[in-house]
DNA sequence: GATGTTTATGAAAATCACTTTCATTACCAT
DNA sequence: ATGGTAATGAAAGTGATTTTCATAAACATC
């Protein structure tokens, strides 16, 4: 799996005439290897504990490449801050959040997914994403 | 309607000890006489039109206010600009958002709610609130 | 109606989370 | 090895809030 992200990213880089570079590399390294849905301060502060030399702008500028790539995608959760989740290759899914520890839970409804679509149809939208998060106690917060 | 949201937000002002202002009283008229889906420039600036003399920060503070009072609630569509829609008693509904012209669109599908809430029911989780929003072009923009 | 206490207001400063700038490095195709 | 680009890091800049603080306005109580 992370082989293939990796392989995804360098032939992005190729295809965009963009150069490798260590940096891109260390920080590919620790995305792939952390939990999803990572704050790009979080991520610096986890590749800064190894590589006290990268810079914000980089990991920050990194993640945007990224989710260039279709490796990673932005998310927002309402606390203030941009979030990045993996992307796994015709993978969709949305989320629970905790909101006492927040805690995210991935799930997929292809029921909702197919009403939702209906909805758009039916106001005459064209959909081109959605957005759909539940919010409210995950199991062990609710004790 | 408006006379419903005025006796709310007086409820609660006097409920939380809190002084009733000239300031509240017009913005909240404006409010009240708005379109949907508000930023605090936006209101700030029809409010200002009439009462130069009223400040960013008090409709900033207003508002939140009005969601705290249970007439207004905080909204994010990923603009970098936080709006206030209104509130209407045992009322939801969700968003279908134009990603050219900025329509917003609401809607309600009592289906897809439900079917939120057994997803949420099968991974434990307790819901207090959720988020919807379809992105996408609007009829007129699909042209 | 005047007064005292408490809350509200407005202008300006401070935050926060990015986002951009720019001098300096690092890549990489000769 | 070298020259031409692209990338990097530190710092400055942005934009939307959010907070501070001196002053003003409420609202009970004289
Ligand atoms: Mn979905
Ligand atoms: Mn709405
Ligand atoms: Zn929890
Ligand atoms: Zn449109």
């Amino acid at each position: 799996m992370k082989r293939v992200k990796k392989k995804l990213f360098s032939d992005f880089i190729a295809r965009k005439g963009l150069k490798s570079t260590r940096q891109r590399d260390t920080i590919l390294e620790f995305f792939l290897a952390s939990d999803r849905h990572m704050s790009i301060e979080e991520l610096y502060l986890k590749v800064r504990a190894k590589h006290p030399n990268i810079g914000y702008a980089t990991v920050y500028r990194t993640l945007k490449l990224f989710a260039e790539a279709g490796l990673a995608r932005e998310i927002q959760f309402g606390d203030g801050q941009t979030r990045y989740e993996h992307v796994n290759e015709g993978e969709h899914h949305d989320h629970l959040v905790c909101t006492r520890c927040g805690t995210i839970v991935e799930f997929e409804n292809p029921v909702i997914e197919k009403l939702q679509d209906e909805v758009a149809k039916s106001h005459g939208f064209l959909i081109e994403t959605h957005k759909m998060e539940l919010y409210g106690l995950c199991p062990k917060c609710r004790k």
